[in-house]
DNA sequence: GCTTGGCATGAACGCCCGTTCAGTTAATCA
DNA sequence: TGATTAACTGAACGGGCGTTCATGCCAAGC
């Protein structure tokens, strides 16, 4: 075989994922065409087919690949031992992780609609196993007596969508910094699920100041 | 004039934007030709242009209609007087508003990209306008000594995302009705801003049990 | 019952679509 | 140096795109 060293294929293959990817998360998937994707690369629209079998799999392969390293980076991330502890380190990764890369972020969440049926059904897994790290941290918590949760689907859903909800508005450059937004979201979520409040004052304890205090 | 009683037009217009509406939110704007709508209205697709300037002026319609009507309807809206019965009134609002338009809330909230760029600054507009509203409603409990809000915007904006996220997973028929979850989730607003968590105990008063006792 | 005009057709405009494939190029190995 | 082959081109396929417009139909008003 000729060719290995410095091969075009290693470059141009990422160089088309990426065109499609901010090609898709700023257009529609629906608005991109083919040919779009490799005037960007600067190459023609047939070459685009040694490296995805259609567009339909572009796509997919993008949205799978995100959905993969969020677990994995979950997964390799320290959590801490207490369930307020693994709470707030899952807020803090989950903005850092999400501000990292808005554009796939903004595919994964909007272009569910473009998947083919067996193509979503594979996505839908990975979001609902990521969904169910959250979940398990809640549910521990509640066990433990360390979190007050009046419905646990309802609020893993809620601190989903408040924490990615950061995507929307996070500008480089702003008033605050990652770490900074990171901490505060850490803080509000803690209070979402905190049990010493109103009528529930009995859970008060030793474990508040842990979560709390840290901002 | 001629034809004026049970007129075409008023139904064939009406039958345009619903088909549009439908068609957009669910496979994308960038997706969707003018042939397909007049298809599901059972009409060509020369006889759109009776009823709209072109297709990106649809799209703005349907997103421009959207959103006054939200503020319209917020506006009309019982809000009580105190702030923690305002926040309560405004997240049983926002919960049953968009869950009875589903299809309308995600185009408003995907196809922003697909909207030329004085189009976007319309819309954008009035969402701030309706953000502003509970900017507004979190600024005065917080003056009040109702709230403990560490960041203004912060809060507006997770109180915002948490609430639209229902439409991602509520489905009818589901555990929960509309009205459970509207007040689960008034009640998660509440503990989000709730004043006597942690260290926070000084501002424990006579207004604990407003917005907390009715969960 | 004839005219009017609101409502719609259907053909046409020039252009772009996703995908395939025979052919060309050039870097590597024997 | 010549053979090999990975990488890519460019044309072609059938079809769909947004939009315009000359034309026609038919219910309402006189």
């Amino acid at each position: 075989m000729a060719r290995k060293t410095g091969s075009r294929a290693e470059i141009t293959g990422p160089l088309i994922r990426q065109a499609a990817l901010s090609l898709f998360a700023r257009h529609g998937y629906g608005a991109v065409s083919m040919r779009r994707i490799a005037a960007e690369v600067g190459v023609q629209a047939g070459a685009l087919y040694l490296y995805t079998r259609d567009k339909q799999s572009l796509l997919f392969e993008l949205m799978r690949v995100h959905m993969e390293e969020l677990l994995a980076a979950w997964a390799a991330e320290p959590k801490g031992e207490t369930a307020p502890a693994r709470l707030a380190a899952f807020a803090r990764f989950h903005i850092r992780f999400h501000l990292e890369r808005p554009e796939a972020v903004f595919l994964a969440y909007m272009e569910l609609r473009s998947l083919a049926p067996e193509n979503f059904a594979r996505i839908e897994a990975l979001r609902q196993q990521y969904e169910g790290e959250l979940a398990q941290i809640l549910a521990a918590g509640q066990q433990a007596g360390q979190f007050r949760i009046a419905d646990l689907r309802l609020t893993t859903m809620s601190i989903i969508a408040m924490l990615t909800g950061v995507n929307t508005w996070y500008r480089e450059g702003g008033r605050l910094s990652r770490d900074e937004v990171g901490e505060i979201y850490a803080d509000m979520v803690a209070r979402l699920v905190a049990p010493e409040s109103g009528d529930a004052r009995v859970y008060a304890g030793e474990h508040i100041g842990d979560h709390i205090a840290e901002k």
